[in-house]
DNA sequence: TCCTTAGTTCAAAGGTTATTGAACAATTGG
DNA sequence: CCAATTGTTCAATAACCTTTGAACTAAGGA
């Protein structure tokens, strides 16, 4: 872990909330929920934003706390901290991620390309 | 039900986690859920904001479906859509408020004069 | 009718957010 | 070493958010 990261109590309910209503983001959230314990770089969320938009919400979401992010060689691999979520909010990141997978005013998440290797 | 509000399913999740993501509206929602089923006038929020941004903040939670208006008098009542949330977002609600309870970074909800009247 | 109470609307200020392209750094493979 | 790959930083812009005070509307009571 080589980028400054909120421990688990510095995380603020608001400010997780406020991360996770902006749309790309919440796309990124379901994205790695789906590949829950696979660490993902940030090339897998391209077709969400370019990546300089990209570089600026991975790093709104490490620096709330719903992200890990570990730099790799020349990448960066990210993992949903759930395990510090589930701990400081006890069933927040569930319910969310299933509002997110029932609303089908959102994009559905985890389609084609999501399958090119694991 | 005088004022603009969106239908159970205009009811968009983004929206709702980005309205919930400020710390006063935060608040006022937890009172909300305390004192549920009691609608409520905008007096009762005053400690948490000025009459000019209550009327501001109140205005976004109903348009993102999250409070109820209704004009009485010169009063507007104002509760919770937890029927509609909780349809529309199973647990959302309960998840961010039980987190919020457990956020001893946030202030405390409910003391001294939420007891003044019923 | 006049005043008070309850809340809204408006315009302005100041701050933050999202997005972009250009330039940069760092690692890795040839 | 050179070049490609990965991702960051910077500056700029446009949009949006929060907060404020002053002015306003609408209802209710004396």
């Amino acid at each position: 872990m080589s980028l400054p990261h909120p421990t688990a109590d510095q995380i603020s309910l608001p400010i997780v909330l406020a991360v996770l209503g902006d749309p790309t983001r919440l796309a990124i959230v379901r994205y790695l929920a789906r590949k829950e314990g696979v660490p993902l770089n940030c090339s897998k969320f391209l077709d969400l934003a370019s990546k300089t938009n990209l570089s600026y919400h991975l790093a709104k979401l490490r620096e709330a706390g719903v992200t890990r992010s570990e730099a790799v060689g020349t990448s960066r691999l990210i993992t949903l901290r759930r395990d510090d979520l589930d701990k400081r909010f006890p069933g927040l990141l569930d319910s969310v991620i299933a509002a997110a997978d029932g609303d089908s005013a959102l994009p559905a998440v985890g389609t084609s390309e999501m399958e090119v290797d694991a």
